[in-house]
DNA sequence: GAACAGGCAACTC
DNA sequence: GAGTTGCCTGTT
């Protein structure tokens, strides 16, 4: 992997980053295409804003060395070897194509909070309402960030939640979820759960923690611990993935054969069985 | 109108 | 402990 500091971008020359693969797998949902502009994204992320954008085996992304290092290195895990990951997950013909088809998918390292908080809104909704929700959610709650004359918004702070009452998300049109997002918040403003204390304890501990949260049960704690603590033997377990691991282990997936890198397996086989029954895009 | 969408909790037996 | 049902809202 090759890191070329440009004048107002950092390069990052690797053949296994794919950025359109990265962001629609479904683990994220503040990467929106840029208009006019093919392979190119805009996001905010621990609140700043930037473009990441790909072409061929380079990504660019925008801001210099200090913040490519203090941030959007981990951000992105380009620290890992996924290639020697996918060898190891290939233990058998399914997981061998579906790790193969899914080369290029990095697992984003998320705030902890904004994780637990988009994987509560998505229970029981469809990605777009997803991305929707939680776009509005910004724009009301959020801190605005300035970027290339454009008012983008951080995802809004525990405690900037943790303020509010259930009547005030009316907008967001999230239904029943939205008991679940000030309960959460205030569990964090609180202090009665602490996000960043998790991402250090044991998987397991921390999806029980998680999941002692109202409004969160075994599939958005595993999301939660995946995507925002850094845990990636978490293994999410949705409708999607309920029907790969039953057409293809015939409801006997042996989760323990992927370990320590289960989470990158979820990925791979999500991202596999979801395109897989969707045309190509 | 009914069924469903990247679940969860409360309730049943 | 396995199975069923209601929940907000939007789309098909």
């Amino acid at each position: 992997m090759d890191i070329i500091f440009h004048e107002t971008e950092t390069e990052v020359r690797t053949a296994d980053f794919d950025l359109d693969k990265t962001f629609n797998c479904g683990q994220c949902f503040r990467w929106r295409p840029e208009e006019g502009a093919a392979r190119s994204y805009i996001g905010v992320a621990y609140g700043r804003a930037a473009r990441a954008r790909q072409i061929g085996e380079s990504v660019f992304i925008s801001g210099g060395r200090e913040e490519f290092e203090s941030l959007w290195r981990d951000y992105f895990d380009l620290g890992r070897d996924y290639a020697a990951i996918r060898a190891a997950l290939s233990v058998d013909p399914y997981m061998a194509r579906a790790a193969e088809h899914g080369a290029g998918i990095r697992i984003l390292r998320q705030e902890p909070w904004e994780a637990l908080c988009t994987f509560i809104i998505s229970q029981c909704n469809n990605i777009p309402r997803i991305t929707q929700i939680v776009e509005a959610l910004c724009r009301l709650f959020g801190a605005p960030v300035q970027f290339e004359g454009r008012t983008l918004y951080a995802f809004p702070a525990p405690e900037t939640l943790a303020a509010l009452r259930e009547e005030d998300l009316a907008p967001l049109r999230c239904g029943y979820r939205a008991r679940y997002i000030i309960g959460a918040a205030r569990a964090v403003a609180e202090g009665r759960i602490d996000l960043e204390k998790l991402k250090d304890a044991p998987e397991r501990d921390a999806v029980v923690s998680l999941k002692a949260l109202d409004g969160v049960g075994d599939k958005v704690a595993h999301c939660a611990a995946l995507f925002g603590l850094g845990k990636l033997n978490a293994f999410p377990v949705d409708t999607w993935m309920k029907k790969a691991l039953e057409s293809q282990y015939g409801g006997r997936a042996d989760v323990s054969r992927f370990a320590p890198y289960a989470g990158i397996a979820q990925q791979y086989i999500f991202h596999y069985a979801r395109s897989s029954a969707r045309p190509a895009s």
